[in-house]
DNA sequence: GATGAATGAGAATTCATTCAT
DNA sequence: GATGAATGAATTCTCATTCAT
């Protein structure tokens, strides 16, 4: 049992936590929990992280980052605004399917963590409300309020993720990707017929 | 007379209870900050309610029975899947509406109390649920995973409840109501390979 | 073993912490050593102070607070800076041998409560050094910084506490009050003859 | 050389925590405060002393040993009891001035280590008490218990310290050396009952 | 000699719950 | 029915100390 050696300890701590969190929430995930699971005391964590709200802050937000970024990314890729936009499910699926417990961490759990983020840090949310933004601008999605199609996107990626965590679907995201780019695009083409 | 101000009590900490779980959560919210809010002793509460634990049960379950059976019987009143759906997604607005506190606590905060319901009891997931399957069955929705179509319409409706709590949309649902029933139809009734 | 019962548990709880405190310490006494010494559980002793940092500014400050009252009466019954001085001094005796412990507490122990006091607050060393810079200005005592005579004071009634608390004088202040008093006013009349 | 190095970063740490002792106490410095503020690992604090009480302890004893020499030597140095006390009071106020926080923390923070010295070590109060006593026998000073005496003195010339402390004085006490020797003296020689 | 991860004992505090009045 | 003091377990965090490298 050596007590050190190149020290993966802190990547462990993350780990242990995302999945703790992932499954009971921050609340309900005590400290002694994660020292726990990852074999260490309580103790030994605070040499890691000054504190649990740290802990969660840093893990959340080193995620929130890169995924934002890797959205953005894929989005960049593309030309049309469906394009970009199947694009970045496709890469919620992925990336939900890699990592299951990230994910959920990062959408769901959350806990007030948003509200923390820097002013001005790229969200998620606001990756791809760009994308809906600018569709609407180039009329390739019929005008609407961005922000309400931005939500109809998210509703129709994240709550298959919702009832599978309740046993109701199959954990694979990416099986049905192609069904919720179909149905996303779908959604955010609907416009009410005010005017015939 | 003497039964009322018991009923007034029991009623009052239900109220400041769900207020205050909708607002933070239920680990978050301890029986001090409801019987403060309500203006009782915390001892008091126990008057009412023999544990949090049955009081966050009960109150969660009375609630969920209520609204399941509200959707139930606005499905009813309907003849077509898509009637029925369309009724249920009013349904679901109005209820946010009149009372959103009560709404997130039954369809966010949850907490694990889905899993402590009475098996068989009916839910607002089954309610929608039994709608789609019988739309699929009668080919009134395309072929598809009844459970799936489900996930699209609970996305929909609440993510707009979400986006909502982080400011990111204003408050009423009802008066979006249309705009999620068109959306909601089309989300379901898109299906792929329609061009071989 | 009543619970509660015309409940005179918070200034049992103030009694024992300002004995601990007076023996070891602030930081060195534990809240545990304290509910021990009364009698309670650890808990229990939150519901009368809301943290050690309130029980030990609260105990303090009120104290302090009284104390300096008491030797600005004093000081207001007598005419003469010499008579001042020597009310004030034999009430520093008194408070002593009334109440060791609380007395240590006051003007040793500290802990840096000082600092803490809403500015403005009147302190026992304030009220002495009103009654020296008075009696500078009378010219009853001889021109000096009447912060240094001040000092002199202060450092001649308390030492003997000090010597006490090490065994080496016995503990009554009392007995020793005029002894005090004639050497204090030596002290404080005492001037350097730079020009005879 | 090698053993320069030990030397030389033992003294760094007595140093640190001379200096953080005599400005938060002991209790309140932890043995990382002073390995951060000399700049080595906690682990490295070890080599050199074998717990921080033995920090507290050695470093205590051997300043407060060759402290008491000082005065010892300075008192032989003279011939009359008022010229021995002259001498070790101007031996205070250089000793303070050279390193306020050695001073402050061999005469005020103590915590408890004048009971941990070995039986028989002389102390600075020995060597005074050893001046004012010899002075009574030879009446040189008046009759009077000689402790007391003795804490007359400590008090006069350790009070302006702790005013320093709180920025009540400046802090060189040299300057006031002249003031303190004779008020010292007048206190030291006053007796009561001088009229019958 | 030095490092720094790790330990385990305690510290302060919160909280659901009980119960005499 | 209500009060509020009391409990005891759990929580977050600190700290002196150890030890493999």
């Amino acid at each position: 049992m050596p007590r050190h050696r190149f020290t993966d300890t802190r990547d462990r701590i993350e780990r242990a936590a995302i999945q703790l969190f992932a499954e009971r929430g921050v609340d309900a995930t005590s400290v002694r929990d994660i020292s726990r699971a990852v074999g260490i005391s309580e103790g030994a964590l605070y040499r890691h992280f000054t504190s649990k709200d740290e802990l969660v802050r840093e893990t959340f937000q080193r995620h929130y980052v890169r995924f934002t970024a890797r959205l953005e990314a894929l989005a960049r890729a593309e030309t049309t605004a469906r394009g970009k936009l199947a694009a970045m499910i496709r890469g919620f699926c992925q990336a939900h399917d890699e990592d299951p417990a990230l994910f959920r961490f990062l959408l769901f759990v959350q806990h007030g963590q948003l509200n923390q983020l820097a002013p001005g840090t790229p969200t998620p949310v606001e990756a791809v409300r760009a994308v809906v933004a600018d569709g609407i601008s180039s009329n390739e999605i019929p005008g609407q309020h961005p922000d309400f199609a931005t939500a109809l996107v998210f509703g129709i990626v994240l709550q298959p993720v919702t009832f599978a965590a309740y046993g109701r679907l199959s954990g694979s995201l990416t099986s049905r990707c192609d069904h919720l780019i179909a149905a996303t695009w779908a959604a955010v083409t609907t416009v009410l017929n005010q005017e015939p």
